[in-house]
DNA sequence: TCTATTTGGTTTATAAAATAAACTATTTTA
DNA sequence: TAAAATAGTTTATTTTATAAACCAAATAGA
């Protein structure tokens, strides 16, 4: 029994993780649809969604659909290869 | 794909979810092994381990061991449900 | 023997994080 | 054309985690 893995204090963040879940199966995804999934308020998921992409965990996309605003996400080689070593650590607790 | 559950706040917690993640494993831990294991200091796991006993997710019994103080800690049937729960909530993030 | 240091913690203060509330700009609807 | 909805951002507040300070007893060193 060893000590315990550090968990990315950027992952082990209940919205934030479900973000990098959702990003990590599919090409990209909007705000809205991100926002519907988490059940997240929309400043909460802004806010988390701006630490991700300081990180370079995700990449964001802002552009109009029509005249409305459009933010289309996406999760980077760097977020794939943070998310995988994120899982990794934490199976040392819950396994 | 459905939305993510909620994750219990208390267990989402590095500190406090390697404590459970230990005391699951054992039938009971003393203060300073759990210190040890987890790399937490003294005060922060001093808090940690309030909040679940709080909870009832684990029991702390206080003695001396000489005339030292010695504090034991065991996962209860209630921390035992929902580090299970919790897991199970999880997975629907990582897998 | 007195005085540091260590052990095994707790309590309180501070820093960081999450969340909520307020706000902006545009657009659609009644 | 006023009200409500959409798609967000910014700022303020609350909550959490962590660190620092502290306590009491025991042990170790000069």
């Amino acid at each position: 029994m060893s000590k315990f893995k550090e968990l990315d204090p950027l992952l082990h963040s209940q919205l934030r993780l479900a973000v990098m879940s959702l990003l990590i199966s599919v090409d990209s995804a909007e705000f809205v649809f991100i926002k519907e999934k988490t059940n997240a308020t929309a400043g909460n998921l802004s806010v988390q969604l701006d630490k991700l992409s300081t990180a370079g965990y995700i990449s964001v996309a802002k552009s109009f659909k029509g005249k409305k605003p459009l933010t289309t996400c996406s999760i980077t080689k760097v977020g794939i290869k943070a998310f995988e070593e994120y899982v990794n650590a934490l199976k040392q607790y819950i396994e």
